[in-house]
DNA sequence: GTCTATAGCAGGATAGAC
DNA sequence: GTCTATCCTGCTATAGAC
């Protein structure tokens, strides 16, 4: 009967949740684990008592909690691989969905954090980097490889790899640069631009990638 | 016969040059007084002497370091504006020049810092934000509408803001994110990278931006 | 396990000699 | 203008009471 069953220690959760929120939004060295403790609601030696320093607690959160996320978007795209009306602009659309309104969509802060934590480390590498690079994007673009060789089995890897990196770009780009997208296409924005840019990115990526060799 | 008449104060100089260098490369916070006092090479109050403290150090190399090269590359965009022989295509080798070969290679130091500038105030926003804005990334996107309405004066403006802003998406991920795409696309890398990944830039866009229509 | 107190150090800024 | 010495604040990490 007793309720956190599930929930092996509540303080140490919270400071992962906070942990989180606060690395995603300032950035690791912006961040002091007072200002974590506080934010938990707990004292200064929680830290350093449950992950052992600031920077074990770091590594923890894309352990704990953005591995399962990567993972579950992962699972999205899978299927694709035994679809049976496959084709480029489903995947594309299935991409997107995925990442979009999963780990990069601004709705769902939970999301938006766990997409900020990829960027950060794109700019600024620590030990996280490779948990990044081989539990989700070597995976992610060699999965996209698998779907798009069903398509067309002459296809090569390598422009795959760029055409998934192209339609990467846009959704990361546009989902932290949502101020610049507003600020230059003049306020003030329409409440449905989440979608209008997923529309935009699929139609510029499937000509993009559509790319009937009459291309030099 | 004075060498320093242009140079009204090296050590200021000196100041500005490694905290760009430092601040482009592990941020604003990770970056202490005195690790860029050091690597100028003069004493620890230099930075308070001649700027006044840390925060208007870094919004001084903006003002003196990042501005004059953004306003070169716009002017290497300019001329567009007068053209004769305009075409889609010619605009966005054009962009891609002055930005990749710019401020966003890998090749210049100088100018990947200005990119890596760039980054940063993306995702942690401080007052230089402001000069981004106005002096940079809105007129830089109103010249292309000026130039892209010289080629279709019935272009909508928000679908070329769109445009160009999916093909600056992949210019600043691609330099930035090169690792990836080497570590992706599996070692080892050739030498001509660069002009590998402006290639599939520049046919990614070009067809991305040429949906004739036939696109629900 | 939780918390307070504090050690030990590095940070930015300043005062004042030269 | 340059530099040293120093102040004070804030940091991480730890010791030890409870």
């Amino acid at each position: 009967m007793s309720a956190n069953v599930n929930q092996p220690d509540p303080t140490r959760e919270r400071l992962l949740l906070e942990a989180e929120r606060l690395f995603a939004t300032k950035g690791y060295a912006a961040v002091s684990v007072r200002q974590i403790t506080a934010a938990a609601e707990t004292n200064s030696a929680a830290i350093n008592y449950h992950f052992g320093g600031k920077k074990n607690l770091y590594l923890e959160v894309f352990r704990q909690r953005w591995r399962p996320r990567a993972h579950s978007t992962m699972a999205k795209i899978t299927p694709l691989l035994e679809a049976d009306d496959l084709s480029v602009e489903k995947v594309i659309r299935t991409a997107i969905d995925a990442l979009w309104k999963g780990p990069l969509s601004h709705d769902s802060q939970e999301f938006f954090l766990h997409g900020a934590l990829i960027h950060r480390e794109l700019h600024n590498r620590t030990e996280a980097w490779d948990i990044l690079v081989e539990e989700a994007i070597v995976p992610f673009y060699d999965l996209l490889y698998r779907i798009f060789l069903r398509i067309d089995p002459t296809v090569q890897k390598a422009k795959v790899m760029l055409n998934c990196m192209s339609m990467f770009s846009q959704l990361v780009f546009f989902s932290h640069a949502r101020p610049i997208a507003q600020q230059v296409m003049g306020q003030p924005p329409p409440e449905d631009v989440e979608a209008i840019l997923a529309d935009h990115i699929t139609a510029f990526c499937l000509h993009g990638m559509n790319q009937t060799g009459d291309q030099p």
